[in-house]
RNA sequence: GGCCCUAUCGUCUAACGGUUAGGACACCAGAUUUUCAAUCUGGUAAUCAGGGUUCGAUUCCCUGUAGGGUCACCA
C-alpha cells in the first residue's frame, strides 16, 4: 500500500572549486535536517563538470569539512585514504557508497550523452553555431532596448542538412535547449511560496558544450531525477535556474522535485558576504578554533528559529525541532559577534580533558610546546618536561575567557616562558612608587617562601588577604604580585596562577621583578 | 535595463488583525573583583514611506523607496 508520505531524499551538491563556504554549511544543514527529520535520506553529489575550476584537493577538503561538522550521507563519495592529512591530495582516495553512482558528475558522461542525444533526436535540443561574440552583441543590444537578453539566433531553425553540413565543416557548436514559447512555469517553493516565470525570459539556453560536456542546468536536472531526489533545498541564487531545470525535466516527462530556496547570507549593509565581514571559508574558522557545534548552532539560526526563546541547539535538538516553514524569507547578515559568543559558550561547556586535547595543537604550532610522548610535552624555551595534567590545569584557568581555541596561546604562554618580557611600568598599581612596589614584592616573596607543603590556592589566598586587607588597597599587594608572575595586563587570578607555577618559579619571577625595578 | 524575491531595535529574530511590540548578540550602567573574563541585575534601542481594507493593521491589498538575486560555452 502506498501512502502520501513520500520517502524524502535530499542532496548536497557542491562543486569542488574552493573551500567549503559558510553559506554551503547552511545549505547542507538544512538539507540534512529536512530529510532526517522526515526519516528520509541525504546524499552527497560532486558537481565537477567545470573541469577548469574543479580540483580534487577541494573535493577532499569539502568532504573533510562535512565530516568535521558531523554530517553523514547515505550515498556519495567517502574518503577511504587520506582522512588524516589536511590538504593532501596525493594520498587521497574515495569510494562510492550507494546504488546511484558514480557521484561525481565528471564520471557520469555516459548518462548525459545518452539524454543529450535523445533531445537532439526528438528536437528538444539543437546545435547552435553562433559565436560567443555574436551572442554577446545580441545580448547587449536587447538590454539596451529594455528587453530580456535571451538567445534569439537563427540556429533554432536550421534544417537537418544545414546542421550536418556545419558539423562536417568542423564548425564549433554548442547544444541549446529549445525552450517552449510563452509557457508559464510555476512552482511552489517551500520557503518563498508560489513563484511564476514566463519561458520567454530565458530563451534557448545552452545545456552542453557538446555531447561529452554537459553543463550545470542539464546535469543537475538529470541527476536530481536519476538519483531520486525529492526535495532540492539550495540558495536563492538558484531560483532563476529552477524554471530551466523544470523545463528540462518536463521535456523528458520526469516529475520535478519540490524546491526550496533559502535567502543568502549577507555581509555589512546587506551586501554580498565578503572577506571584509568575516572569513567566508569554513576551514579558516576551524583553524581559528571555532567548534563545529558552535558553527552548526550559529548557522542554523541564520534565517531560522524555532519560534521559542531557546537558542542553544545541538544537532540532535535541531533534528527534533527543525521545520522548514520557519525559515526566514529575507537575507540575514552574518553577525561575527554572536558566533564568538556562542563559541565561547560551547568552550565553557567542554570537559576540560577534551578542551585540552583541542588546544594542544595551537600550543605546538605557536612554538610554545613540543610533543615528547603521548602524555608529556617539552617546553621549548625552558626545556622542561610538561605533563598533560599541567597543561590541563593551565587551560582550566582560561576556559571561561576563551572565545576561540587559538587564543589559548596568548593566555598561557607565560607559564612556559623562561623570562617574562614586560614593561616595568606594568607593575605599578594606581600611583605606587618604586620603593612601595619593591616592598610589596618583597612581602609577596616572604609569603610565598613561608609556605612549604601547603602551596595551595586557598592557603595562599588566606595568607595574602590577611596582609592585603591591612593595606589601603588590596591591589597594592595583589597587582604587582600578579604582574610579576604573569607579565600581563590581565590574566587569571594571582593565587590560581601561583599555584599553577609552583613555589620555585614564583620566587624566581618575584626576584626578577624586583631586579627590574632596582636596576632599570 | 528585463525578470524574480525581500523589508520589525545596530545585528539575528518573536508577535490567530487587538501585546506596555517579546527574546538573543552587541552596547551602556550597577553588583562581584587586585586585573581581564565569567556570572547576576537593570537600561538605551525597531515595525521603510504613502495610500487603502477594517471598529482596530507590524500583520491583508496597492504604489513608491531601498536592498538582494539572476540574465555564462560557471555552478
Amino acid at each position: 500500500m502506498t501512502n502520501n508520505l513520500e520517502n524524502i531524499k535530499t542532496r548536497f551538491a557542491p562543486s569542488p572549486t574552493g573551500p567549503m563556504h559558510i553559506g554551503g554549511v547552511r545549505t547542507v544543514l538544512f538539507n540534512y535536517l529536512y530529510s532526517h527529520k522526515a526519516g528520509g535520506s541525504f546524499i552527497l553529489r560532486i558537481e565537477d563538470t567545470d573541469t577548469e575550476r574543479s580540483k580534487k584537493e577541494w573535493e577532499h577538503m569539502l568532504i573533510k569539512s562535512l565530516k568535521w561538522l558531523g554530517f553523514d550521507w547515505s550515498e556519495g563519495p567517502e574518503i577511504v585514504k587520506g582522512q588524516e592529512s589536511l590538504f593532501d591530495s596525493a594520498d587521497y582516495t574515495v569510494r562510492y557508497k550507494g546504488e546511484n553512482g558514480p557521484y561525481r558528475q565528471s564520471e557520469r558522461k555516459d548518462v548525459y550523452r545518452n539524454y543529450l542525444q535523445q533531445m537532439l533526436d526528438n528536437g528538444h535540443a539543437y546545435h547552435c553555431f553562433c559565436t560567443k561574440e555574436e551572442v554577446e552583441a545580441q545580448k547587449s543590444y536587447l538590454m539596451s532596448i529594455g528587453e530580456s537578453p535571451v538567445y534569439k539566433g537563427s540556429c533554432r531553425n536550421l534544417t537537418k542538412e544545414q546542421v550536418e553540413e556545419n558539423l562536417k565543416a568542423g564548425k564549433r557548436s554548442v547544444i541549446r535547449f529549445r525552450t517552449p514559447e510563452n509557457q508559464k512555469i510555476v512552482f511552489d517553493d517551500m520557503i518563498k511560496g508560489r513563484i511564476e516565470f514566463d519561458s520567454s525570459i530565458m530563451g534557448d539556453f545552452v545545456i552542453a558544450k557538446d555531447l561529452e560536456n554537459a553543463l550545470f542546468n542539464f546535469t543537475c536536472a538529470i541527476d536530481d531525477h536519476e538519483m531520486g531526489i525529492t526535495h532540492v533545498i539550495r540558495g536563492e541564487d538558484h531560483v532563476s535556474n529552477t524554471p530551466k531545470q523544470i523545463l528540462l525535466l518536463n521535456s523528458f516527462g520526469f516529475k520535478k522535485p519540490t524546491y526550496g530556496h533559502m535567502p543568502l547570507i549577507l555581509g555589512q549593509g546587506k551586501k554580498k558576504l565578503s572577506k571584509r565581514d568575516a572569513e567566508t571559508s569554513l576551514d579558516e574558522y576551524r583553524k581559528e578554533g571555532y567548534l563545529p557545534e558552535a558553527i552548526i548552532n550559529f548557522v542554523a539560526f541564520l534565517g531560522w528559529n524555532p519560534g521559542t526563546d531557546k537558542e542553544l541547539y545541538s544537532m540532535d535538538e535541531l533534528l527534533n525541532d527543525f521545520s522548514i516553514e520557519k525559515i526566514q524569507k529575507s537575507g540575514a547578515i552574518f553577525n561575527a559577534d554572536k558566533l564568538d559568543w556562542l563559541n565561547g559558550l560551547y568552550i565553557r561547556k567542554k570537559q576540560i580533558g577534551e578542551l585540552t586535547t583541542l588546544c594542544i595543537p595551537y600550543l605546538i604550532e605557536s612554538g610554545i610546546l613540543k610533543k615528547e610522548t603521548d602524555i608529556s610535552y617539552l617546553s621549548v624555551e625552558t626545556d622542561e618536561i610538561v605533563t598533560l595534567s599541567q597543561i590541563e590545569r593551565a587551560i582550566r584557568l582560561y576556559q571561561e575567557r576563551l572565545k576561540k581555541l587559538s587564543e589559548i596561546t596568548d593566555f598561557i604562554d607565560f607559564v612556559f616562558k623562561k623570562e617574562l618580557d614586560y614593561e616595568k611600568s606594568l607593575l605599578v598599581w594606581k600611583s605606587m612608587t618604586d620603593e612601595e612596589l619593591i616592598a610589596s614584592l618583597e612581602l609577596s616573596q616572604g609569603l610565598v617562601s613561608s609556605l612549604d607543603d601547603d602551596f595551595e590556592e586557598e592557603s595562599l589566598q588566606n595568607m595574602f588577604f590577611k596582609e592585603a586587607e591591612a593595606m589601603p588597597n588590596k591591589g597594592n599587594l595583589l597587582w604587582p604580585f600578579r604582574v610579576a608572575l604573569t607579565g600581563k595586563q590581565s590574566s587569571a587570578g594571582p593565587f590560581e596562577v601561583a599555584r599553577l607555577l609552583g613555589k620555585e618559579k614564583c620566587l624566581r619571577r618575584l626576584e626578577s621583578a624586583i631586579k627590574k625595578l632596582k636596576y632599570s
